[in-house]
DNA sequence: ATGATAGTGATAATGATTATCATTCGTAAC
DNA sequence: GTTACGAATGATAATCATTATCACTATCAT
């Protein structure tokens, strides 16, 4: 019953031609740049349907949610504090130990969000 | 320069008298309770200024923060996304691999966050 | 006492997100 | 082809957690 629009095929485009973790005002922003403006409620809920539908993946960090590219590996995310930038990587070891805990619980897990914060590399090293 | 005034001993008091997972309403309503009414922002600036020096816990949900006791061992949460309940674990094996992966990137870790969401084993059991 | 500093509380403001609602699109049935 | 229905759109109002403002108060050191 969800429909692959113009405009929501426009947000995916968007959110498929880069790695950046995208924010629904960016998504509106560069839209409009590509002259394909389009409301801000039909932004939001197109992403969220593209998420719902698993084309694009979404994190949700403390003040807002953002999405990105849902084509590659699964991964989490290394937040700076300082100059809020977002690194990825991939522990599949971590995976399994959720997956233990969840077993012992008998809990079943639907999904798992796991944020590192602090400073990257670049910051730590300004900050000597 | 940070104070630890009546009101916020009050607000810790609350906090630490349960293993509840708080919001600032739900804090600001058992003052009210207790006859000891404390004004919203106040609520919001203790919280805050208690998490900062590490009284209490804060964990960043998709709506809101809540916060918890401190004064136990360090864990992460189950979060049920039916009936909204919060369990709590352990795995020091999964923060032993998160240092792991910041020293490859050289990232200086200042704090994790790590949720599982699914189905607690009281829904999963109604779901069939 | 006198500042200096931080905290308080009522309330306004913020900002991301969601709801509303009239209109439009796409498709399936007639 | 026209009708009918469900879903989507877009402008805008509303929501809701949180933060800022501001006048006032409490605390503490000189």
């Amino acid at each position: 019953m969800q429909k692959l629009t113009a405009q929501r095929q426009a947000i995916l485009d968007i959110i498929n031609r880069s790695d950046k973790h995208w924010d629904a005002d960016e998504v509106a922003f560069a839209l409009k740049e590509k002259g394909t403006g389009i409301g801000i409620a039909t932004v939001y809920r197109g992403l969220a349907a593209l998420a719902e539908q698993g084309l694009i993946e979404s994190i949700q960090l403390a003040d807002k949610k953002r999405y990105e590219r849902a084509d590659k590996k699964h991964h989490d995310h290394l937040i700076c504090t300082l100059c809020g930038s977002i690194e990825e990587f991939c522990k599949p070891e971590i995976e399994k130990l959720q997956d233990l805990v969840a077993a012992e619980r008998e809990f079943h897990i639907q999904g798992h969000q796991l944020l590192l914060f602090g400073l990257c590399a670049g910051c730590k090293a300004k900050e000597s």
